[in-house]
DNA sequence: TATTTCATGTAAGCCGTTACATGATTCT
DNA sequence: AGAATCATGTAACGGCTTACATGAAATA
């Protein structure tokens, strides 16, 4: 049991999905790979921290539709008020800016526009799901209550995160000129 | 040459210094460990991008301090323009509040108290260390040439992530009292 | 026609974490 | 007295990345 084998049962605990749709969600906010999640949800189901339907469908290989139990739902509860490791961040861009000082002013603004669109794919693409979202659910009250709370305010940190990237690289680049 | 290597070539071009300074300098923005750097350092060293000269110590360890050669920069160089991977984020409390609606409201209040106070941690942690560079450097101007400037922005990011999580933290109280 | 999306899986090899190892000094 | 800081290193195990593998439908 990994942390992201945790995750897994998190995420099913708020509704009964495949592993494919799990993928495309922690994509979000969790870098991983099916290789990865594939496994981890065998491991799952032979442990019975989760059952398993498979929805036949025609085109498209089965489905594998993955509900926690009982069993999982506790084991989800004990990892709750375990106390969280340290987030782990890798960027690379943060490496390169490193050594901003002894760039010449074209690789540095040319770094910090690189890094600027990153953000900004980040926010277009994450701001028009969050954008369904809120629609969806009329009031900000029936998101609270709904499946799908947890990932809108994932979500929602995922996109603050990306406008506040963008107006730091504004700020860098200020400091430049 | 994976991306710590690169990423220790760029540190090291700033300024002669040893493995335990680089260590101290990435963990504020890349998680890292002493038994990846080191070795990564060896392997830099062999293939002549960076110089080691050994400062006798008393008491202590002696310490290597790195330079970088002709040969290093170039290879930093050519990688500033390679496009950087995308940042690598992963975050366990994350992975918690993703199911935050299956949770009873004092267990979702402490996961969002635990996540502050880890923010807080960071933000007294290393807005001291923002504090004291602004002070020793006059104004920006001497920063921006002075060889902190890249670890001044890259904490300023660290903090400014630290001030919007905690701002986050409230946001998804409010939501849920 | 080529790429992306949907949908799952396996396997090799690299990388990183964790633990072992040492040891003096300074802080609590 | 015990923990943390300074300072470097090695080694085993586990996990993750990358690539292989398949294949239909939809989109560009």
């Amino acid at each position: 049991m990994n942390k992201l084998s945790f995750g897994l049962l998190s995420l099913i605990s708020t509704k009964p999905q495949s592993g494919y749709d799990l993928l495309l969600k922690f994509k979000r906010f969790w870098h991983t790979t099916h290789s990865t999640i594939y496994p981890l949800l065998s491991q799952l189901l032979e442990a019975e921290y989760i059952s398993c339907d498979v929805m036949e469908q025609s085109g498209k290989p089965d489905k594998k539709i993955y509900t926690i139990t009982e069993k999982g739902f506790d084991k989800l509860v004990d990892w709750m008020y375990k106390p969280a490791g340290p987030a782990v961040i890798k960027d690379e861009m943060m490496l390169k800016l490193s050594c901003i000082q002894v760039l010449d002013q074209k690789t540095a603004n040319w770094l910090l526009d690189e890094m600027e669109t990153r953000y900004q794919k980040q926010l277009s693409e994450y701001s028009e799901t969050l954008a369904r979202m809120k629609s969806s659910g009329t009031s900000e009250k029936d998101l609270r209550e709904s499946e799908d709370f947890g990932m809108y305010i994932l979500l929602s940190k995922v996109v603050s995160d990306a406008k506040s990237g963008i107006e730091w690289c504004n700020w860098v680049r200020d400091l430049l000129s």
